[in-house]
RNA sequence: GGACCUGUGGUGCAGCUCGGAGUGCACGCCGCCCUGUCAAGGCGGAGGUCGCGGGUUCAAAUCCCGUCAGGUCCGCCA
């Protein structure tokens, strides 16, 4: 039907008659002699000439024939990819009519984000979202590649799976074979893919999705892609060492420059230093520890285990409601208060200054080599609280878009194996029940459990996580005491994950794995904030689709198929 | 479950504080003119439930309450 992409049209084509098919970008009339109309597909635009008028609108789908020809002088369009020739003496055909778009397909306009979902047939049309969808493409293809180049087999695992109640709340599937019975759409093929190891895929992979029945967020889709790995004989660093592969291919496929480093730094430096677990190294704003200064405090604001401080450069102009609002902030995340301090000429200027012994005036005004105009923000609390609050703060005062350069990225590793109790009072586990415990901190398990470290790691990119794994524990003995403490019975972990700990009784090789979410790998390659942006079908923040009004009402003949009665509304 | 922002011809915005006739701008759309434009240009025109409901008022896009939708965030996301 054609036999050039529009883009592709050049130089070197002078002469040749040409076919090519696409949208009519633009028409341009000059009365009844002569037209031009640009045609665009998704290589880009070409100016075609028309003798004459021609009876096309924007958005029509022609097949315009006509010869390759060198643009007469002074009509080049610098602009234009294709701008030092166009299409003459050209034959315009109709494929497709079409009514006016309800918006224009030009990335220079913004448009409601409401309309373009529920045009998202005309939206995906943009040069934006071709842009995207083909990175996220090119970007799929590089992950594989470096996969398969490392020997990994990509099996596919069912999306149809059985609830194992534990983390994340499941989409659920009635049966209409089992009434009263359900499938649940998986979270993550996690145990799917420890039993590919039991079945002696000892390194596989999945470009794969996860749905997950949680609220949406901008870097968050009930279902989302991620490339999931696991693998048999191995050890945490082989796993680091594949994903490194694998995320440093897809980033010179990307952007077209191979990151020279992932950094590494363990989850207690991370929370002591950037106040939490996915720090952003693009910018300092570090967390400094002036609890030695206020161990004998009598500022009763400041009094406590742990006081930490961040030096907002140039901070000191900071009107008095921002410092309000900040203060807000930090209360909304527990913190009793927040203190301030200008550093002026003279000293401090804060509410505070006037209680403050010498040597910690002095802590607070030489924190973080500040100086005249900087502002010292100062949390006082248990040590995780404490640092939590004024890592939200560093983030929220200092933190560039997401997407902005030089990508840093950075693995966390020896995470906590628990973090906190539950409304029962035990333990939750911070990765997942699976996770390996720290080989040096086993003998902690019953006697200090919060301690425990784990083998457990995250790779982190601009203070967005990317994905997690871990070492995986392949020992009934190891299994047991970490269910225990969990506080799991047996007979609760026999319902839950039996078939898993019954497959591992015939030979479970010691393994590893991790996934990484692709969703928010490529809307970083692609400048996006949002991972709607390279999603092609996303949801809104309420988990609707505008396009085809998902979700919706089913009929009664379809529920009784399922076996299903509706409760009253309210109820 | 909670906080905040947004909602005005097809699109993007202004108008809202301090109530006074659906007022304005740009793009698009329709018609006419135009033989080298390319964000074409000129002239003319059509197009509105100011998200929805209620309240206050002589009078509401504007003030108040509720609600719906979209967004950002907290909770949630082993």
């Amino acid at each position: 039907m054609r036999d050039a992409l529009c883009a592709s049209v050049d130089e070197t084509m002078i002469g040749e008659r040409v076919t090519v098919c696409g949208w009519v970008a633009k028409r341009r009339e000059h009365g009844e002699h002569l037209a031009f109309v640009d045609v665009r597909d998704r290589s880009g635009v070409l100016q075609a000439v028309v003798e004459g008028s021609v009876d096309v609108r924007s958005e029509y789908v022609v097949r315009v024939t006509g010869t390759v020809t060198r643009r007469p002088e002074g009509t080049v369009n610098e602009r234009l990819a294709t701008g030092q020739v166009e299409l003459s003496d050209c034959v315009v055909v109709i494929l497709s009519a079409a009514e006016p778009p309800p918006f224009q397909l030009d990335d220079r306009a913004t448009i409601d984000e409401q309309v373009r979902l529920r045009f998202r047939f005309l939206d995906l049309r943009r040069e934006a979202m071709q842009r995207n969808l083909r990175l996220r493409a090119r970007v799929n293809r590089a992950l594989r590649a470096a996969m398969d180049d490392q020997d990994f087999c990509e099996v596919e695992t069912p999306l149809l799976w059985a609830p194992t109640p534990e983390g994340a709340r499941e989409f659920v599937v009635p049966s209409r074979l089992h009434g009263g019975e359900f499938y649940v759409l998986p979270q993550s093929p996690q145990i799917a893919k420890q039993l590919l190891m039991v079945g002696g895929f000892d390194r596989y992979y999945q470009i794969a999705r996860c749905l997950r029945d949680e609220d949406l967020r901008a870097d968050r889709q009930f279902e989302f892609t991620q490339l999931d790995i696991e693998a048999s004989f191995v050890t945490q660093e082989d796993i680091m060492g594949f994903v490194s592969r694998a995320v440093l291919d897809a980033a010179e496929v990307a952007t077209g420059e191979r990151p020279t480093r992932i950094d590494t730094m363990t989850w207690a430096e991370a929370l002591d230093r950037y106040g939490t677990d996915k720090p952003d190294l693009r910018f300092a704003m570090t967390l400094q520890d002036l609890s030695a200064a206020f161990a004998k405090t009598t500022v009763k604001a400041l009094a406590a285990p742990t006081v930490k401080a961040i030096k907002v450069t140039g901070g000191a102009s900071f009107a008095r409601s921002r410092l309000d609002q900040l203060t807000e902030h930090a209360k909304s995340l527990g913190a009793q208060g927040l203190a301030w301090f200008r550093v002026s000429a003279d000293g401090l200027d804060s509410p505070l200054d006037r209680f403050l012994a010498d040597e910690e005036r002095l802590a607070i005004r030489n924190a973080d080599g500040a100086g005249e105009g900087d502002l010292i923000l100062v949390v006082a609390d248990e040590h995780d609280l404490a640092c939590r609050v004024l890592g939200a703060l560093r983030v929220a005062i200092g933190a560039p878009p997401v997407s902005e350069g030089p990508h840093r990225y950075l693995w966390v590793t020896e995470f906590p194996m628990f973090e906190g109790v539950d409304e029962d009072g035990h333990l939750m586990a911070a990765h997942h029940p699976f996770t390996m415990p720290h080989a040096d901190d086993l003998d902690l398990i019953e006697t200090d459990p919060l301690h425990v470290r784990s083998q457990a790691y995250d790779l982190v990119l601009n203070g967005w996580e990317l994905g997690s794994g871990s070492v995986r524990i392949h020992r009934a003995d190891i299994q047991s005491r970490i269910f225990t403490a969990l506080g799991i019975t047996d007979e609760e972990a026999a319902s839950r994950f039996g078939f898993l700990l019954g497959a591992f009784k015939y030979g479970a090789p010691p393994h590893a794995g991790f996934a990484f979410g692709v969703d928010r790998l490529v809307a970083i390659f692609a400048g996006e904030e949002n991972i709607r942006e390279v999603i092609a079908y996303p949801k809104t923040q309420s988990g609707a689709d505008l396009m085809t009004g998902a979700p919706k009402a089913i009929g009664e003949r379809q529920l009784r198929e399922l076996h299903l009665r509706l409760a009253p509304k309210g109820s």
